[in-house]
DNA sequence: GTCTTCAAAG
DNA sequence: CTTTGAAGAC
């Protein structure tokens, strides 16, 4: 089973784009963030006609995430359901094939100490008590999205750059360590510890030429679901080429 | 010898189409209205990537002429050149193959008797100074452009509809007139005397679809010429699909 | 750089 | 309907 994740940047903007990778890469779930438009605007016709169902959670102008899928999602779940009065639509679940599936988008948090950083730190609060509220660690989880954190050290081009820029500063990494502890591992780093490629290059300056970019899309799982990895990996190529996300695809795999 | 005009309604926002249209029509020359760059934004290299020249009036936002060709165009002429300050770039000349090509745009008139309908009279006027400043009716001119008149009542989809419209008013209607009196042939009228076909149909209302659309790209041809007007035709296909111009080209044939 | 929104123009 | 430009976000 591939199970896939992707900032489009605008789910029309990139129709094409979309459907293409969907039948070159054939995930049987992609994971998709920044769709950029409200549930009416959505293509469901085209996404239906490369033939998969979609589960959306859309918004005017920002956010907006989704679950596409072969086989019909269920038990679909619009936002953190926390009771907080929350207008950004930045996460949704469903259930595909036995799995409860999470698509995420972190939110950015601007500059550190911002209403936007408290924010992003908040949300990582409430995603932690999401877990603890309705799943257990054994649960058969894959959490995909933009989770605008890198990890590590090895997932920033450069360290002394990116020390304490946000996306990057040990709060966040902290925070995200927290949601982690639940009981969730980063698929593309436990298969590869020691290997260095990212997910995000920002559009200007010549970054995606250059290789200047950031891992911030993961796809994390629960431990019962971790023996069955056999791969993960970024799509760099879609990347390339005319009107590409800032962001590429990450997929993995799991065997039966 | 293939000569064509298209307005192409931004020459950037069109910019595969035009490649895609240079490719399988192959003209000789091409003119081109309605840029909507400068000079400095015009598509050079891929223009020249398609094996084609580039003569260019540039203009921001608005206008904006140019005479593509497979060989290079000669003796350019930015603008009708009689001493009248006019900022819109709307007419092109150069020599290709010992023909003079123009490429034109003429004002639309906006409302009757609206600044812009009084300009696009006297625009008209200059136009048959300009002829009769420069050339000769045995001269060897081909011009080409976006007229913004339909020359008879066969040229518009509702007669009723157009009476006294911009586009169709008789003073309009005799402006272009006087200048054919220089000795200029429209190449489709002449060969399909009866024929209605439509070169411009409004982006609203589906007026491409059910085909109500008006005659306005001509291709204008001197005596000498004529007797080698071999065929002439709208090119209805280029409107189809995503992204059209509101214009389709129009070209013609020249027997040697 | 590339996306969104909106207004103005055709 | 499709283009342009501007402003704001990332």
């Amino acid at each position: 089973m591939r199970i896939a994740t992707w900032n489009v940047n605008s789910v029309r903007a990139r129709q094409q784009r979309l459907v293409n990778w969907l039948k070159s890469a054939q995930p049987d779930v992609l994971c998709l963030q920044e769709l950029k438009c409200t549930d009416a605007d959505f293509p469901f016709d085209v996404v239906k006609e490369a033939g998969y169902f979609a589960a959306v959670h859309g918004q005017k102008t920002y956010n907006g995430v989704a679950i596409l899928a072969k086989t019909e999602p269920t038990d679909v779940i619009r936002g953190l359901s926390d009771g907080v009065d929350d207008t950004h639509a930045r996460f949704i679940s469903a259930t595909v094939n036995g799995i409860r599936v999470v698509s995420a988008y972190a939110p950015n948090g601007q500059q550190v100490d911002s209403p936007a950083y408290v924010y992003k730190l908040e949300w990582y609060r409430r995603l932690r008590n999401y877990l603890d509220t309705r799943h257990k660690p054994d649960d058969l989880v894959v959490m995909g999205g933009d989770w605008n954190i890198a990890p590590d050290p090895i997932d920033v081009y450069d360290v002394a750059q990116w020390e304490g820029q946000t996306l990057f500063t040990l709060r966040e990494r902290d925070a995200l360590q927290q949601v982690c502890a639940f009981g969730l591992t980063d698929a593309f780093r436990k298969l590869y510890p020691d290997v260095q490629k990212f997910s995000w290059w920002d559009y200007r300056m010549l970054m995606f030429p250059k290789n200047k970019g950031v891992r911030i899309d993961h796809l994390f799982l629960t431990a019962p679901l971790v023996p069955r990895l056999t791969a993960c990996d970024v799509d760099r190529e879609e990347r390339k080429g005319q009107q590409p996300s800032d962001h590429a695809p990450v997929w993995l795999e799991l065997k039966d």
